[in-house]
DNA sequence: CTTTAGGGTGGATACGCTTTCACTCAAAAG
DNA sequence: CTTTTGAGTGAAAGCGTATCCACCCTAAAG
């Protein structure tokens, strides 16, 4: 059952080997004889068979995507820009989900089999601490990794050093001096971002002597609650900020929440930036710096397209490819003391 | 570069005949030449050429994933319990987005591409309308539909019915009368779900001789704005409900923020049930109907396992499995007239 | 007119596995 | 003791394509 290319072959009274060159637009093929071949082609309903084709030419015409979370906010999304430009390409999109490494999820294949099985590998947001990451770069396999950055292999990012400046520097220009910052994780299991959005907001508050009261750093966690309770132990102090800086926007709603819980409210008694532009940050007047989360994975994808194409002149070094990011301002930021 | 069976079966001293049963579990090969067959392979780092494989078995190991979007809340919740009963079973996930066919988004790859492609196919979420649908039914491949039902295949769904009832239900018991619908679409792209819920609220509506009335339905889109257009809608009548029933969760964020802009309190001035149990509706209090999304996935998955490992026992009939959803009673209902 | 170049083509083989079929041999059945 | 059985195994034939290489023939170069 099915019909293969030797059925195209005799149809069109030619070899096996013209149809396979004039089907997949190789040279050295008479423009009329391809035109033939692939009008019988289609006449006859014929697909090459990507298992042979596979077998053939050593080629497996997909690449995997190892993610630690795929139905998160931030992993969906650049899966989706992923998707898109490399089903554009004609590829196809293997998910690999690895799992959270530090609640010992499930683990990547084992190496070998990811080379017999991909082309190519799109890493998202493995923390440079991960196991696996090394594993996987070893391999030699062309490789693009987004939201973090590793020697020698493709990476796209934002700038978060410059995404946290942003956000500092906009409560600054507000009037506020006591701000506060509500990290991510504060052990080893730290994604890039978080430390560089730490070292933005350090510098900033350091260029603009801010003192930097080790009693404004709390740790959320990247979650909703974790905001949450970040911002109630910095509410709880004697001295409260009158500015919150959150290294994402699900722990900047979480502070939201206890703001209104402490009868306060955001952009008026307190203000709150966060960072990513989540599709609940516009509803709840969130100011925000937002980051192309889709375009990280649509970039991510074309660079690593690039480098199956074996066009890749990139050097060693400037493999870091740097998204833009943008200020929005809603109604959770506004001037210090403004009522 | 790249170790084949052969040498395994030479290292084993045994054939390649014998090595491929060892190492795929298949009966007759003895235990003790299972074994080291096993020993040796993986001593080698020995896999399976999936391409090889698949070329010979006539099976892709592989997947279809057919869906509408990828980074929905939805949608990828659905895939990633998917991905993690295919995942565990050995096998390759295919994203294949075709966009919203109302907009004429990337549709299907022809049908025979499929074919070849992948040994099953997932459908999430086409509305029965989508003129793919049928193309893909006739394939005769295995396939499972997760939010539909399509007579003769798998399909596993919440029942919409009852959980249009169950909210109905409750904003009636809390003494509500006046109860509003904010609906899906309301053209031809209708979801299943959609015209499902519209006839639970009806139905209960009905059994309690409560007025039908047609100002009281609006529809939203299933968005956020929709949602908020809705409600402004409904606010804005002579005699406007005290109670909504939206068929989705974002409506309902969106009828909350309609509600505040109206300077209304939900659950005070106006109860509010949703569906769906979004993770933004713990944060905003939303009484809503909870439905296991990411079990949608995973029991389409293990349906279409099933289906793959050909024990299918199930008759023409009875193939629609029904999962459990639950009302979660949150701030944004109360009782009628309560304050 | 002869030589050369190279576009266009087909034959044949490799890709690495699965699976059928035939075969062996020891144990159970007669 | 002979026959039957079946578990265990290997040889070999594909699976459907890509690609190397040889070949032909026309057109440009000499």
């Amino acid at each position: 059952m099915g019909i293969t290319i030797r059925d195209v072959a005799a149809a069109a009274g030619v070899s096996t080997a013209t149809v396979s060159r004039a089907l997949r637009g190789l040279p050295n093929v008479d423009g009329e004889t391809r035109e033939r071949v692939k009008k019988i082609a289609s006449s006859l309903d014929y697909v090459i068979s990507p298992s042979a084709s596979r077998l053939a030419s050593g080629r497996t015409g997909s690449i995997a995507v190892i993610t630690p979370y795929i139905a998160r906010w931030f992993f969906s999304e650049v899966i989706a820009g992923a998707e898109s430009v490399m089903q554009q390409a004609g590829m196809d999109l293997l998910l690999m989900n690895v799992g959270d490494y530090q609640t010992g999820g499930s683990r990547i294949p084992p190496t070998p089999r990811i080379r017999r099985r991909v082309d190519g590998i799109l890493i998202v947001a493995l923390p440079p601490q991960d196991p696996d990451l090394e594993s996987i770069v070893n391999l030699g396999m062309p490789t693009a990794m987004i939201g973090g950055v590793t020697p020698g292999i493709d990476c796209v990012v934002i700038d978060d050093v410059a995404a946290a400046r942003k956000a500092t520097e906009y409560l600054i220009s507000l009037g506020h001096s006591r701000i506060a910052l509500i990290s991510g994780k504060s052990g080893a299991a730290r994604f890039t971002a978080g430390s560089q959005r730490e070292r933005g907001y350090r510098a900033v508050m350091a260029e603009h002597s801010l003192v930097e009261d080790p009693m404004l750093e709390v740790s959320g966690h990247f979650t909703i609650e974790g905001g949450e309770s970040g911002m109630d132990a910095l509410l709880n102090q004697l001295n409260p900020p009158t500015a919150v800086f959150a290294m994402s926007d699900e722990m900047a709603f979480g502070a939201i929440r206890s703001l209104r819980t402490h009868g306060l409210e955001p952009g008026r008694d307190v203000s709150i930036v966060g960072i990513d532009d989540h599709p609940m940050s516009s509803y709840l007047g969130l100011t925000t710096i937002a980051q192309p989360v889709a375009d990280l994975g649509k970039k991510a994808g074309e660079r690593l397209l690039v480098q199956l194409a074996g066009s890749d002149s990139l050097g060693g070094n400037d493999r870091v490819t740097q998204l833009p990011t943008e200020l929005m301002v809603r109604s959770s930021t506004g001037m210090k003391g403004f009522p």
